[in-house]
DNA sequence: GTCTATATATTGATAGAC
DNA sequence: GTCTATCAATATATAGAC
C-alpha cells in the first residue's frame, strides 16, 4: 500500500490539482511531475477519481499538521490563532501570484454535482476547519458580555472569508478584496470584544 | 452577428458552464442542448473559447438587469439592498439544490491561470457588482457617527460573504454555512448603525 | 513494481454538400 | 446558415514484457 513512487504521484496530482483543477489535469501530466510513467500509475490506482481520493484524503490527513498546528502552536490567543490561520492562504495567494488558491475550496466548486462521495469527503474537511474555527470562536464569545453572533456562525465567516477573499483575489488579480475583507472581520471581532 | 441560434448556442452555454465548469463541458453537449449541430456551432464561433467569451460578455452586459436592477428597484434603503442581492444567490443554491453558485466565481477559479483576457472580462464584472454594493456601503457609512471600515471594503466584504457562502454551501451541500455567514455580515451592520 | 506499447473513446475542430 | 461526415489530437485506460 504505502510505496515512495506511489507518495511522489499523490504529491505530484495534488499540486496539479491546486493549480489546474483536477479536470484540467491530465494523467500525462501527472507522469511527467512525478516522473512515473502511465503503466506504474495505473499499477498505485485503478482510475483517475481513485488519484483524486488519495488527494482529497492525503488533505483530510495532513490538514491538522499543515495548517492549523503551525498556527495554534505559535500562539494560545483565539484571535490571533483565527487570522493566523487566514495569513496563511494570503501568503499562498501572494507568493504564487494568485495561482494557488485553496485547494480544498477549489475541489469543492469542481466536484459540485458529480462524484457524491469525493465531495463528502472535502465536506468532512471543511468541518475540521470549522472546528478549529469554531474553538477560537468560542473563546472570543466568553469574553464578551453582550450577545453577539454563535460561535458556529463566526466560524462559518472565518472560513467564509478565506474562500470569499480567494475568490475575489484570483478574479482581480490582486490581493486587496481579500484583505480588504480581512480588514473588516477584524473590525467586527474588535467590536465584539470592546462590548 | 445577431441571430436566434446564435443566442440560443450562448444561452445553452451559459447554463452549461454554470452547471458543470467550463472544462467539463463538451461542445457536444453545448450541440444537445442548443439543438444546433457542430457544423453551426463553427459558422457562429472559431474556438470553444469563443464562446466562453461570448458567455462572459453575456454575463458582463446582463448584470445589472438580471441581479442588480430587480433589488435596487424594490428598496431604497442601502441595507435592504445589499442582502437583497445576497438572498437572490441564496435562492439559486437553495432551488438548485447547490448545484448552481455564482456563475461567475465558477468561472473566475477555473480561469485562474490561463487564458488571461477572459480572466480581466470576469475581472471587469466584480468590479461592477463591488461598485453596487459600494453605494450602498458608502450611505451606511453616512449613517454612521464613528468610524467604521471604508465603503470599499465593505463592499469586498459583501461579495466575499457571497462568494465563501457558496463555496461551503456546496460543498457542504448545506445552506447553514452561508445563512451563518449572512447573520453576521447582518449582525455586523447592524452594529455599524448603532453607532 | 516498473516499463513500452497500444487500445479505445472522446475531444475540439474542419470540409464541403445543400 | 445549417447540415453530414469526418479529421487529428488527446484523453483515460490496458496488455504484457521485463
Amino acid at each position: 500500500m504505502a510505496s515512495e513512487t506511489r507518495d511522489r504521484i499523490v504529491d505530484s496530482a495534488r499540486q496539479l490539482f491546486w493549480e489546474q483543477g483536477f479536470e484540467s489535469t491530465t494523467l500525462a501530466q501527472i507522469a511527467e511531475r512525478s516522473e512515473a510513467m502511465p503503466g506504474s500509475i495505473y499499477y498505485f490506482f485503478k482510475t483517475k477519481d481513485a488519484i483524486l481520493h488519495a488527494v482529497i484524503d492525503h488533505y483530510d490527513e495532513q490538514l491538522g499538521a499543515w495548517l492549523i498546528d503551525p498556527v495554534f502552536g505559535r500562539t494560545d490567543d483565539p484571535v490571533e490563532r483565527i487570522f493566523g490561520v487566514i495569513d496563511t492562504y494570503r501568503s499562498f495567494l501572494v507568493e504564487t501570484h494568485f495561482t494557488l488558491g485553496c485547494p480544498v475550496g477549489g475541489l469543492a466548486l469542481e466536484l459540485g454535482g458529480e462524484s457524491a462521495d469525493a465531495r463528502a469527503k472535502v465536506s468532512k474537511i471543511f468541518d475540521d476547519l470549522t472546528s478549529a474555527m469554531e474553538s477560537c470562536a468560542r473563546e472570543i464569545a466568553a469574553r464578551t458580555s453582550t450577545a453577539g453572533p454563535s460561535p458556529e456562525a463566526l466560524a462559518a465567516l472565518c472560513l467564509t472569508v478565506i474562500e470569499g477573499g480567494i475568490v475575489q483575489a484570483r478574479a482581480l488579480q490582486s490581493i486587496e478584496p481579500f484583505d480588504r475583507s480581512v480588514t473588516c472581520l477584524r473590525d467586527y471581532v474588535d467590536r465584539l470584544l470592546a462590548d
